[in-house]
DNA sequence: AAGTGCGACAACCGCTCTCGC
DNA sequence: TGCGAGAGCGGTTGTCGCACT
């Protein structure tokens, strides 16, 4: 094919990203934000390509990532989204804010891929010798008991009128008074964002993967507790105006958000830029959220629908299913 | 100690989508 | 309406480190 590698141009830098090009590559979005790569390289002495600046910040520089091993939840959901979603790793690390989608891509291929494959050979092997223990027909149906709960769990996010979903959310959210306002149901298209939320992060192991081995070399570089996810959120605010709305956008993993939080120079995030909150699936206030512990908020959901059998009836399901209608499963489908 | 194989994951490539003109 | 630029997404590759021989 024709189009020439972005990097070839002019003799851009490719490969691993060394420690001083990070620095110099957090010290200008910290200066002057996220978004604009075509500008990075022009303006802070990079020799990167600006596909490459972003793809080092999305997936690795930018705060509130979450690094290390999958926990037993996570990967239970991104099983469930993966068999939902197939390979739309965006759409599901909409899921698990904290992870990349490159992230879970990796995770997918590396781990879940071959774990899938191995609990299938196991399936089959077992239906042919122990087939009183369980049938193939029962650890389909078991499969597709778990492919309908995370549709079901899609569909009341989606839908954002269920009571069911209301009450999910007064679990998550402390006081009735602050479910009322926050739970504001969507008529967006573009609300199937995520939450966002700040986990402890484990201690990177590799230079690749520490954004800690920058905050100790930049004065301003934003500590994981203060760190002001509007900010940098890649689409969102005034530095890229025209991506927050985009389709892409709803589902990208660079779009972190959280509790809102004091940026470097002592401003709050939210006095910064435009609020990216209404784009959120489960619209919040974000000064009503000040220490709650925002990251609870989607397992809170997403685990109890998707964990958590005993939520999960066959007269619900008939009813969604007959419920669901095309322009759903076009939208949930492509 | 040196060589080899393999797993993990960071980074790249190419395509698609969106937006502004 | 068409076009070009920028940005996002998913597939794939390259590299590194560890385990094993």
């Amino acid at each position: 094919m024709g189009r020439p590698p972005c990097c070839e141009k002019t003799g851009l830098k490719k490969g691993p990203w060394t420690p001083e090009e990070d620095i110099i590559l957090v010290s200008y979005i910290n200066e002057h934000g996220p978004g604009n790569w075509r500008s990075i390289p022009l303006n802070s002495g990079l020799s990167r390509c600006s596909k490459s600046c972003r793809l080092r910040w999305t997936n690795y520089l930018r705060p509130g990532i979450k690094r290390g091993s999958f926990t037993d939840k996570e990967e239970k959901l991104i099983v469930h989204l993966q068999a939902l979603l197939g390979n739309r790793w965006a759409a599901i690390a909409s899921y698990l804010p904290d992870r990349t989608d490159n992230d879970i891509k990796n995770y997918w291929n590396t781990h879940l891929k071959k774990k899938m494959i191995k609990e299938l050979a196991m399936g089959d092997e077992c239906s042919n010798r122990c087939e009183p223990l369980i049938g193939r027909g029962q650890w389909e149906r078991t499969l597709q008991t778990d492919i309908k709960m995370a549709k079901r769990a899609l569909h009341e996010a989606l839908t954002m009128e269920n009571p069911t979903f209301l009450r999910m959310n007064q679990l998550v959210y402390p006081t009735a008074s602050t479910t009322t306002t926050l739970l504001t149901a969507s008529t967006s298209d573009d609300d199937d964002d995520h939450h966002h939320h700040h986990h402890h992060h484990q201690p990177p192991s590799t230079y690749a993967s520490s954004t800690s081995n920058i905050a100790r070399l930049l004065k301003n570089w934003p500590s994981k507790s203060n760190y002001s996810p509007n900010y940098y959120n890649t689409t969102a605010g005034a530095t890229v105006p025209s991506r927050a709305n985009s389709s892409h956008s709803k589902n990208s993993s660079a779009a972190v958000a959280g509790a809102d939080s004091t940026s470097s120079d002592g401003t709050t995030a939210s006095s910064k830029v435009e609020s990216h909150e209404d784009q959120l699936p489960f619209k919040k206030e974000t000064s009503k959220l000040q220490g709650f512990e925002a990251d609870q908020l989607p397992f809170s959901i997403l685990e109890s629908w998707l964990f958590d059998d005993e939520n999960y009836d066959q007269e619900y399901e008939s009813n969604l299913i007959h419920d669901m209608t095309m322009h759903d499963a076009s939208v949930l489908f492509g």
